[in-house]
DNA sequence: TACTGATGGTCAGTATACTGATCAATATTG
DNA sequence: CAATATTGATCAGTATACTGACCATCAGTA
């Protein structure tokens, strides 16, 4: 009988939990508290002032639901604005604070570095392919989540 | 800048989201209600009758305040049984029902399918790649996450 | 054997994820 | 333009995950 541990879905989870883990590792040494989910957002925000929660949520792949949380959290550590939109009086537009911008800057090293180190077992090569490889997965199955990858609008 | 997109951490990420949604999707078409973590849960009580849920946690890389909960939905669905054991009054020994193994047996093609599913962006050599070098970099960060895969004791 | 440390299990608290519902506001269309 | 459909956001409820603490028990040692 195959193993659970020779599962794709299986791999998947572990693989996803050593990230998770290694990511928390680097951040905390860095004398920083955020998450992956965080820290996506976030950058997301910066790179994109002015979008809304939906639009966020499709960029980085998340469900709208979860989503709500997350800015809660960045806007109660002051990181993010949230506030309404004059367009579209349901959206609420995001922007990143000065402080969400130092944030970002001071924590990219150490989240270069837990890249690295969750691929640490392999080589260059291999860890381009892995990528690669995981790319091409997720394109194929981006539909077959509730949370699926969307192109910015407009 | 790097895109979010690009970063393995995030490619697990959206790799494992997929995962689960499809296998929910299978598992709840095959007429069942049973998530990936008490699936493999299961599996692995099945092939180690008895064993604690320390020992079930260490074989699938859970972490052990996962697994109560866990236990706990599996017990209350019938399909695991959760008794003191004699050896060690600490400890609880688990055994699935005949009821888990009947579940067990009738929900493995659709669990099979998702794995063909998650992958079908992928061939059957680019497949096989990517399973090698998650199992790979997994290895290599095992020790990084706090519930790291563990061999049976004994 | 009494003490100390380690171990199995649980719990409270926090942070993703998702289902399905709801509400307000915008778009569409007959 | 009125009825309908859609959309942005939130919420309640459930299921992982993890941190850190706790208790009961067991194991090793002085």
């Amino acid at each position: 009988m195959k193993d659970n541990n020779d599962m794709p879905g299986h791999l998947a989870r572990r693989f996803q939990q050593i990230a998770v883990a290694v990511f928390l590792a680097e951040v905390e040494d860095a004398g920083f508290d955020l998450t992956p989910v965080q820290y996506a957002a976030l950058a997301t925000i910066k790179a994109n002032p002015g979008l809304d929660q939906v639009t966020l949520a499709g960029l980085i792949a998340y469900d709208r639901t979860t989503i709500t949380g997350v800015i809660d959290r960045l806007v109660q550590k002051g990181l993010t604005e949230r506030r309404a939109s004059s367009r579209d009086r349901r959206a609420r537009e995001l922007e990143i604070t000065d402080e969400g911008r130092k944030t970002l800057r001071a924590i990219t090293p150490a989240v270069e570095a837990a890249q690295r180190i969750m691929l640490r077992g392999l080589t260059d090569k291999e860890a381009n392919e892995l990528t690669r490889l995981l790319r091409k997965a997720i394109a194929a199955g981006n539909e077959l989540s509730r949370a699926p990858l969307r192109e910015a609008p407009t």
